[in-house]
DNA sequence: CATTCGTGGTC
DNA sequence: TGACCAAGAAT
């Protein structure tokens, strides 16, 4: 493969690319908050919030999440369930429970000091092929490749590289391109301003060609054939799934909530309790009065619907029918079930689906 | 290597 | 409006 890569760099005028590409970014870059210095314990988290996440939402999350955890040790130090809160409506929640965890790593075991050799970042944590070379090169100036999906969709029109990028495999050969081709004085700004590139001009669909700092680089552009990179197989529909979940109240007017497995989808996550209800069930809401006596142990009076939200995740839907209902005598709390005042709702993060059936609840309770 | 993991914006 | 997408990692 390394002999493939050589052959693809072939004729390839590797200075002028770098200074075309660096200049460019020097003049263009976007004023972002990450960027205005080069802590590397803010530059790892605005690389684990971007991750397959936009800039624009990226943002005021970053700002306050920044604020709440100015330094390393204050994340490490921060109880989960403010962690998480921070981190609500972001998704892939297991990136800041990761992230937590390997922040923690650092200060116990490399004195709070973010580790600057691949070797041993790379080993903590939520931290990959490309989190390493991001952070490792922006806030170490050291030449690592940081190969994501904007780099690839670059790499493949600039090299006319026609593998699919949606395989696993594909991201090394992008990887050899870039060990090859990185400025060894500014790597920071060469693997920025690959992204930075991929972000405002090489953009997929149409890019804009014609505004491009290395156009003169681009065998697609020379080709013709930009719109047809990169190749990347499609995936088929996603499952939905019906679910029948439960505000309830009891006497106290206090709110039943459920904290979620501590793996898996939204794990460790708030909601209100909630089963699978399958269409081809007769009677959901008998179904969920039965799960709601059998898991929890508890007599439920449930109202009509009040709702129906749809939840769309990445691989998976979620319909779900919502009750509003009261519980009949005690319940016992544990860890992962308890009873919350009204206002206190909010100290708990909840999934965007969970938010939106909380701000649709009646506040009067008619059973 | 394929699947699991969120969410909101865009065309 | 539905498919596709956006600075990936863990399993």
């Amino acid at each position: 493969m390394n002999q493939n890569v050589k052959q693809i760099i072939e004729g390839f005028d590797i200075k002028a690319f770098q200074n075309d590409l660096i200049g460019w970014f020097e003049k263009e870059q976007r004023d972002l908050p990450w960027r205005k210095n080069q802590d590397p314990y803010k530059v790892w988290v605005s690389e684990i919030m971007l991750q397959q996440t936009r800039v624009d939402t990226v943002i005021p999350y970053f700002n306050r999440f920044i604020e709440q955890f100015p330094t390393l040790e204050s994340l490490a130090e921060a109880d989960e369930e403010k962690v998480l809160k921070a981190w609500e409506g972001l998704g892939y929640y297991s990136r800041v429970r990761n992230l937590h965890a390997a922040v923690k790593e650092v200060k116990e075991t490399y004195g709070g000091r973010v580790p600057n050799t691949a070797e041993e970042f790379s080993k903590l944590k939520g931290v990959g092929p490309y989190t390493t070379g991001a952070v490792l090169s922006i806030a170490y100036g050291i030449p690592e490749p940081a190969v994501d999906g904007n780099v690839m969709r670059v790499l493949s029109r600039i090299f006319l590289v026609w593998e699919d990028i949606a395989k696993a495999g594909t991201r090394k050969v992008f990887e050899e391109i870039v060990r090859q081709i990185i400025s060894y004085d500014n790597p920071s700004y060469f693997n920025q301003g690959l992204m930075e590139l991929g972000a405002l001009i090489c953009v997929p669909g149409r890019p804009s060609c014609l505004l491009c700092p290395v156009q003169a680089h681009c065998r697609a552009f020379h080709e013709g054939v930009q719109s047809e990179l990169p190749v990347k197989t499609k995936k088929g529909k996603v499952k939905e799934v019906q679910i029948s979940a439960a505000v309830l109240e009891n006497e106290e007017g206090k709110i039943l909530i459920h904290k979620r497995p501590n793996e898996g989808l939204l794990a460790n996550l708030w909601e209100f309790p909630n089963c699978e209800t399958p269409l081809t069930l007769e009677n959901p809401k008998e179904q969920l009065r039965n799960f709601l006596r059998i898991e929890y142990g508890m007599e439920v009076e449930l109202a009509q619907p009040f709702a129906t939200i749809q939840h769309v995740f990445s691989h998976l839907i979620w319909n779900i029918v919502v009750y509003q209902g009261k519980i009949v005598g005690d319940i016992k709390e544990t860890e992962r079930l308890k009873l919350v005042d009204k206002q206190e709702i909010e100290n708990y993060a909840f999934p965007v689906s969970h938010q939106r059936i909380w701000g649709l609840t009646p506040t009067t309770l008619k059973c």
